[in-house]
DNA sequence: CTAGAAGCGTCCGTTTTCGGACACTGCATG
DNA sequence: CATGCAGTGTCCGAAAACGGACGCTTCTAG
């Protein structure tokens, strides 16, 4: 249950600031100034802290989106959280939409980071689970769910699923439920 | 792509503020000043911002948490974001362990509330979606991710889904991948 | 009480899927 | 060049899943 976190960002004070933030017996911190070769540093990481402004000045986020946009394909399940001191709202939604997990505005309230890098990690960590699923482990959920949200009615159960109601009774004695 | 939200605090003035710094051309927004009858209010919406202290001086937000996992258990996909005056951290961790989307600390910044309440209606967008799937639908989608995940090599794609190779090729077949 | 609707669990002849095996291709290594 | 490893696509007898149909139990309404 402990999460590893890497920070990335130009500037020592908010690396140190946020270092400290975070630092817990729960949760590993690493840093980094500069997001050169962020791939393999965030290699095995749960969530990533990312500026959105390296070059002194730069206001537009554009090379926090470019970041955000590389490491994603590279490893689509890790949690990417934004920070930013310029935040508009068309800049966070394009973040969202580009697969941000969240979107922090320096300066932050320590609570609400803490609570936004745990949030991040464990989606990382439900997103990696599930990719790792196998395809019965899927049906057996979803006949699961299927079952629960229909308060028990077989019917509507297979329904749901696009089953006949025989082959609902099937998979059931085939995954022991 | 317009939501829709409930929000849910006993000071009116916190909801006229909360109801204008939400409001926009893509979501619609109610409130309430009780909780009670919450089920019926929520139906519908995409997303509930909810007060943790109800009873006047009351801090411990139990209040809020009962309301939450009432709400949760009536309708588990909706996405509820708690807000409070008095937030700790192992406050927040109960409360998203609860099934709480975000937490959020009054006095709250705008664009924050924004972007929480967003990612959380797409949140219960997605949730609702996923949960409609028909079984084919889901091992179709698993296919795809599995054989994306292994670069199209067909032997891991089918360890990974815990098949053998020939019913790999079988399935992409009869859905057509 | 009775008719109808809705749901349940199971049967069985037909259809589909299963997976080990086989032959083939590409490619790196000695 | 030869060897071996990793991957691919297909075949086929055995095995499993398919789903329409049947008889049964509730439950609700007239």
């Amino acid at each position: 249950m402990a999460f590893a976190f890497l920070i990335v960002d130009d500037d020592p004070d908010v690396l140190k600031a946020a270092a400290l933030a975070l630092s817990g017996p729960l949760a590993r911190v690493d840093v980094a100034t500069s997001p050169d070769g962020i791939e393999a540093l965030a290699a095995g990481r749960d969530a990533v802290l990312l500026d959105m402004n390296f070059a002194l000045g730069a206001r537009s986020g554009e090379a926090g989106l470019g970041v955000l946009a590389q490491l994603k394909s590279a490893e689509p399940e890790l949690a990417i959280v934004l920070m930013t001191t310029f935040g508009g709202v068309s800049l966070a939604v394009e973040a969202l939409k580009k697969g941000a997990e969240d979107f922090i505005l320096k300066p932050w309230r320590n609570d609400a980071l803490e609570i936004a890098m745990t949030k991040a990690a464990q989606a990382t960590r439900a997103r990696r689970a599930e990719a790792g699923l196998t395809l019965d482990e899927i049906e057996r959920r979803a006949i699961a769910r299927a079952l629960l949200a229909s308060g028990g009615n077989m019917t509507k159960a297979a329904a749901m699923l696009g089953l006949t109601r025989p082959a609902l009774y099937r998979r059931l004695e085939r995954h022991g439920l």
